[in-house]
DNA sequence: CACATAGGCCTTTTT
DNA sequence: GGCCTATGTG
């Protein structure tokens, strides 16, 4: 028996009704359960273990309560149920013969996403990115799922307002009226797309994991006999991490515990951090009203950290609006180190003070490193310190990572992609860089140079080679062999399945790891991914095919299917993560605070406290729950700010004897709002932090040109590639290839267009892959598209030069023009062909009338600036008012539509003015992009001044390139571009 | 004090 | 690409 403290008594001793234990952190929360569950069984007659029902919100909990209770009742021949709520409403369901397979949430995206045109979107929708919207779409019906609301209900939600709008509508102003409408048309939209959803789910004979707990409900309510036998049975519930349970699950439990209401609730309201995923605000206010008659106990004694931290940490959760009275935490423990307030200007020093701090932990105080660990809010907040760790041999284990980021994989995912598709230049440029191929760059280049020059894909120029004497310098790389054995992958592909060419793939590698080794878990992760996948289509073919029948085609579940169900899978937000290791001895622990819950170090750093970044600043949903269907109790208006700072809360009791809360903040800026609050408490500000100035790093490296970095890797590790020889050859060195100088010959003028110089400005590596390197990239839809388009407005105004323009006429032009590179798939493509058919329907409408004839369409130049060479098409000149040599220039753009502030602010407009004032003579008096999605143009000038400042800014980027400054600069866009695969800004170890 | 502009950021996750 | 916040400007 555990030796218990007296509100630790009163929780286990507790008879029958309603009990809530508020437990804080580290106050033996498990130990009273697994207690409780003990002396239950020990004191109510009759009772037996098979009677008592607990509930937790996660496996590994589930699993360490089982764990606890099993080694406290070792002589028990039965155990009770011990499950999280999705597997006990699992199992209720399955025993009424409940067959359906259940979808998550990345497999709802990609069922949905196959069938996209039978959801009825119209304006959750967007041409280039047709699943755009569907996250957003269905975290929104998960939300309604939580709060019990079902299509039907949310239909008669959206025709109530419907009806309300006809009633007060017409008598509102115009612009009002127009905005309420857009309301109503968008919720019913959502009833229509939800309602759809559920049907095409449910006809697959699938149910969304997220339901199940609603369907639980449905069935209890439904045949009354089952609940009660359940009721029978379960005379005790007890649940944990009460905080975080939504509407539906606490009235699952209040059918579960009718009166006398043998429920107890263990949680903490200064713990609740899941609202995101549907945890409702007042768990406990809905305890109380579900379960009257309550009696409260609060665990306020704390067994894990010293008094100083339990002091600070209490000054921060004293700033939140808290409804309950609740006593502070206390401890026995010492007093303790002072907490470490670091404060540094910038990431890279927090990076470098910490690595520091940690070696010297090691080195001098012979802390053991897995008794260390760092925690922060978003996982790229650990990139810096991550290679920080690595240079300086800091061993480390990180929670959560994506392996598909990690090297080894990026590399057997480039391999598999071009067996797949032989014609992935990006694949098979990454394919080409291991040292295993002895294939030089200078090689690479021409070759790419050549596939530009062809307008083909690498694939074919090294296809070609092959049949002409350049087949001499293919003869001395390792392409033959490459070649040979991509063929025979390929002529596998389309009959193995994919876990066997995987296996073949990997002998014909031959990769050695030592077993247990980092690569070896990532290796045997992506191959059960590989083999749930196979299992996973085998029970719902739908998944890879829009129809039963497509799917079951010959050779539908091969690597074919599998690189599209990838596709998706990342496009969904789907996330292979390695599984927890057994042990993490010998080891700093990274992770997020939210995967830290539950869980506690000696020593803890919680990093890049800054502003924005911890506390995140607040992105309500683009579909918002309407508050008039909210059943759970509202939350209050600063909801946001007070669950970051409960994270901040939960972060810090996270640490035994010695706390380190790293801020960063510009000179002269404020910095996060929760060191506010860590130094609220003057008498904690002073006795028990100790603040620390972290010097700042002479120069940040980002703004130091690439230089080539020495090869960190290979050494003690063994080589991937049996046959190569040196220790760089583990994997292909992307950084040093990346950051190797290219050409440039200095007699040679630089030739820019407005596109390179903006690329340059976007990301300069991405400008060097493109425009240096010539690395081609593959169709895209928005380019095919707009190609198309412009073809057809200049195809118009020729019309019109030789007579009428009708409408017909374009359209057969625009018919035959098409060409269907690039789309995602067949609903893409038709979506594009209609919209662009309906634009040059308009485009004709709208310019019938007009007399006016281009001067010149498409027109070249190349303006000498002296330096450079600036290089460009003006899509169209028109004559524009009275004056000589006076145009118009006109931009057509088919995006996204330009405003007037992007029109006021275009580089590329400006360099059209530019090589129309000085390069041919003309007086650009008006400049234009005009819209093609909605035919409106939006107009601009320039002035002299204008043009000057866009020379100077051209000459500074020029100036950069001929500096050979070609780092990446990785961020937002990085998700759209195609360099992704072979950027080492995106390689993680 | 109201408004424009520039700069920095872009989560967390259940069978 | 869009949003929020801190900062600059009239």
């Amino acid at each position: 028996m555990v030796e218990l403290n007296p509100e630790q008594r009163q929780a286990v001793e507790h008879g029958e009704g309603p009990l809530l234990i508020i437990a804080g952190p580290g106050s033996g929360k498990t130990c009273v359960i697994t207690e409780r569950i003990v002396r239950l069984l020990r004191t109510v007659p009759g009772l037996q273990p098979e009677n008592i029902l607990a509930v937790t919100f996660t496996d590994k909990a589930a699993a360490e309560m089982k764990r606890r209770v099993r080694e406290a009742l070792p002589e028990a021949q039965t155990a009770p149920h011990i499950s999280t709520f999705h597997a006990f409403c699992y199992e209720v369901l399955r025993k009424r013969h409940f067959e359906r397979m259940l979808l998550d949430e990345v497999d709802v995206w990609i069922f949905l996403r196959r069938r996209i045109d039978e959801l009825g979107l119209d304006f959750y929708q967007k041409l280039a990115e047709p699943g755009a919207f569907l996250r957003e779409l269905n975290a929104f019906f998960s939300r309604c799922r939580d709060e019990l609301i079902e299509p039907e209900d949310f239909e008669h939600y959206a025709r109530r307002v419907e009806q309300e709008f006809a009633a007060k509508g017409p008598a509102l102003a115009s612009a009002e009226r127009k905005l309420e409408e857009m309301v109503v048309r968008k919720l019913l939209e959502l009833a229509r797309v939800f309602r759809n959803s559920r049907r095409l789910i449910e006809e697959a004979g699938c149910s969304i994991l997220g339901s199940l707990i609603a369907e639980t409900i449905r069935l209890f309510d439904r045949e009354p006999e089952v609940l009660e036998s359940y009721r029978r049975k379960f005379r005790f519930v007890l649940v944990d991490e009460f905080q975080d349970t939504n509407f539906a699950q606490v009235e699952l439990l209040r059918r579960l515990a009718a009166p006398p209401h043998n429920i107890t609730a263990v949680g903490d309201d200064d713990q609740a951090i899941y609202r995101f995923r549907g945890a409702a605000h007042g768990a406990f206010e809905m305890f109380a009203a579900a379960f009257p008659g309550q009696t409260t106990v609060f665990l306020n004694r704390n067994y894990r950290s010293t008094k100083r931290i339990l002091r600070a940490a209490e000054s921060v959760i004293a700033q939140n609006v808290r409804p309950q009275k609740k006593p502070a935490l206390k401890t026995s423990k010492p007093e303790g180190d002072r907490l470490f307030l670091l404060h540094s200007a910038d990431y890279q020093s927090e990076a470098e003070w910490i690595a520091a701090e940690i070696e010297r932990l090691h080195r001098k105080e012979n802390l053991p490193f897995e008794n260390i660990a760092v925690l922060y809010r978003a996982h790229s907040h650990r990139d810096l310190l991550v290679a920080e760790f690595r240079r300086r041999g800091i061993p480390f284990t990180i929670r959560g990572l994506s392996i598909l980021s990690t090297v080894l994989l990026r590399d057997l995912v480039a391999y598999l992609s071009v067996v797949d598709s032989p014609h992935d230049n990006i694949s098979l440029t990454r394919v080409l860089l291991a040292a295993r191929w002895r294939f030089p760059e200078e090689l690479a280049l021409e070759i790419r140079r050549q596939a530009a020059r062809d307008r083909c894909s690498l694939y074919d120029v090294l296809r070609a080679w092959e049949k002409t004497p350049r087949q001499a310098d293919l003869a001395r790389t390792g392409w033959p062999e490459l070649h040979r054995m991509l063929k025979g992958l390929r002529r596998q592909a389309g009959s193995l399945s994919v876990t066997r060419l995987f296996d073949w793939l990997l002998e014909s590698l031959a990769p050695t790891f030592l077993p247990g080794s980092r690569e070896q878990s990532h290796l045997d992760t992506f191959r059960r991914f590989l083999a749930e996948w196979e299992e996973k289509i085998a029970r719902l073919p739908q998944l890879i095919g829009r129809t039963a029948e497509e799917a079951a085609a010959p050779g539908a579940k091969s690597l074919r299917a599998f690189m599209e169900y990838l596709r998706y899978f990342l496009d969904a937000g789907g996330k292979i993560e390695t599984p927890e290791p057994e042990s993490a001895s010998g080891v700093v622990q990274m992770m997020t605070v939210h995967a830290a819950k539950g869980l506690e170090f000696p020593v803890v750093f919680v990093v890049s406290v800054a502003p924005r970044r911890f506390p995140t600043t607040e992105r309500k949903p683009i579909i918002e729950f309407p508050d008039e269907l909210r059943k759970a109790p509202a939350p209050p208006e600063n909801i946001h700010t007070q669950e970051e700072r409960r994270l901040f809360f939960v972060a810090m009791t996270r640490a035994m004897e010695r706390l380190y809360i790293s801020s960063v903040t510009k000179p002269g800026k404020k910095p996060s709002k929760f060191i506010d609050d860590l130094l609220s408490d003057a008498a904690v500000a002073v006795r028990d932090v100790e603040r620390i100035e972290v010097p700042p790093q002479e120069i940040p490296p980002a703004a130091l040109p690439a230089a080539p970095q020495p090869p960190t890797r290979g050494g003690t590790q063994p080589t991937l590639f049996g046959e190569a020889e040196a220790s760089d050859a583990l994997y292909p060195d992307i950084a040093a290839w990346a950051s190797r100088l290219p050409e440039i010959s200095p007699s040679q003028k630089l030739q820019l267009s407005a596109s390179a110089v903006e690329e340059y400005q976007d990301c300069p590596l991405k400008f060097k892959f493109s425009h240096l390197l010539k690395i081609p990239t593959g169709p895209q839809p928005a380019l095919t598209f707009g190609n198309i388009m412009h073809q057809c407005v200049r195809r118009y105004f020729d019309l019109r030069r030789g007579g009428a323009a009708r409408f017909e006429d374009l359209e057969e032009f625009y018919l035959r023009a098409w060409k269907d590179a690039g789309f995602e798939d067949e609903y893409q493509e038709q979506a594009y062909k209609k919209a662009g058919l309906e634009q040059l329907r308009e485009f004709v409408r709208k310019h019938e009338g007009s007399a006016t004839l281009p001067l010149d369409t498409e027109a070249h130049f190349a303006l000498d600036l002296g330096d450079l060479v600036l290089e460009g098409r003006i899509d169209q000149i028109n004559p524009f008012g009275a004056g000589d040599h006076a145009v118009e220039l006109v931009d057509y753009k088919t995006g996204r539509p330009r405003s007037q502030k992007d029109a006021d602010s275009s580089l590329q407009l400006s360099v059209y003015a530019l090589a129309a004032r000085d390069g041919m003579k003309m007086k650009p008096d008006r400049l234009a992009f005009y819209n093609l999605s909605e035919n409106e143009p939006v107009y601009t000038t320039r002035t002299p001044q204008d043009l000057s400042k866009a020379v100077r800014e051209i000459r500074d980027v020029a100036g950069q390139i001929r500096q050979m400054i070609f780092h990446a600069t990785p961020g937002f866009a990085c998700k759209w571009c195609d360099y992704r695969p072979i950027c080492p800004a995106h390689e993680e170890y």
